[in-house]
DNA sequence: AAAGAAACATACTGTCTGTATGTAAGTTTA
DNA sequence: TAAACTTACATACAGACAGTATGTTTCTTT
């Protein structure tokens, strides 16, 4: 029984200021802009010092980079648990939707992923990193409304893309003051249009 | 005939400086992303001084708002110029798509425009400068479209930005390496399930 | 022609990022 | 188990940048 604080291995040693560091990031970056952080004030925040910052990344946007994807994945789960089985394809991507606008209303959130990753770690890593999370299951949701046939075969990765943005675009309108239910008529109107024929 | 450089006006030496700032931030903002262009960097291009920058415009931001609107001034400008007069309304939003894919292909804009500008001027500004250009030309398509019953009465703002965003992100995955015929193929179904019924 | 204002240019300050170097704690090896 | 080594930090430093304050030149007004 060594535990407390008196001696810890490397691997805990690491694995703590790490997530510290992502901890403190995740407050911050969902706060304010990324330009608008700097560095002194999320080492002040987790409570280590820039040199473990850069021991454990090789810089701000490598940091930044591991936040998006954990905030990422806290999104994914977020849908995920409130998501019933079992229900057909194009009623699932419905509920699926609405649990991703729900996720996104957490203040901060559409900033960080929609606009402040894209533009700081290039649209290519940013759609690599959604795609690790909700947006792999988005795809994976409307390839299987494909094979059951409720949805035309359409380019899977082209046909993803384009739902998730319309997601997106919804999500930054709608934090950004816009009816909520006149965005949800609208998406839900693309989907069935979808759905009908290509 | 006091022409050449010997005398100018005021108005002619702060619309020549203002221009050529706004040309060097152009050719600079759209060859390198926001961050990593200084101050020092576009006055020397612009063949002006600090001072000159911080005399027209407020902050760098502000000065970066200006080469937004600029770029999207141009790329709605392009947009019009390959638009054919008079057909139906579904024809002309899908060749109006085209021409918007045709110039978002010119090298840097699409991250200067659909990247840089919503992270660094707030999605909110980034849409209305867009509002006062391309997106103005498709809402009010759209609504022609309404009208003309050959679209569904949808709520038209958000109808505008869903499809806005629909060709930006294919006009970003096309600039990764997309292939362009799928990207189309996906569009068209969009437009042509939304303009079935809602 | 003098007074004022506009359009710059120069100098300065505070802050940040990334790196280089120093130290303490843990791990391996003989 | 003690020395050699590596990992995990902490501190100090260098270059660059944004914004401001102040000085100077060029036009404009009276």
């Amino acid at each position: 029984m060594q535990s407390e604080s008196a001696k810890r291995s490397n691997k805990e040693r690491s694995d703590a200021t790490r997530a510290a560091l992502i901890a403190a990031g995740r407050q911050l970056f969902t706060e304010r802009p990324y330009g608008e952080i700097g560095t002194p004030e999320i080492v002040r925040k987790a409570g280590v010092t820039r040199g473990a910052l850069y021991h454990h990344f090789s810089d701000k946007q490598t940091l930044f980079a591991a936040v998006v994807d954990a905030e990422a994945a806290a999104v994914a789960f977020e849908i995920e648990q409130s998501s019933p089985q079992g229900t057909d394809p194009n009623n699932a991507l419905l509920a699926g939707g609405r649990a991703y606008l729900d996720a996104m209303a957490v203040p901060g959130r559409t900033r960080l992923l929609l606009l402040d990753a894209p533009a700081v770690l290039g649209h290519a890593e940013a759609e690599a990193i959604d795609m690790c999370h909700s947006a792999r299951t988005l795809q994976e949701g409307l390839g299987m409304a494909i094979e059951a046939g409720t949805m035309p075969p359409l380019p899977l990765g082209a046909l993803t893309q384009i739902i998730s943005s319309a997601f997106n675009r919804a999500a930054l309108a709608i934090e950004a003051g816009g009816n909520r239910a006149e965005w949800e008529t609208v998406l839900k109107a693309l989907l069935a249009g979808l759905a009908r024929r290509a």
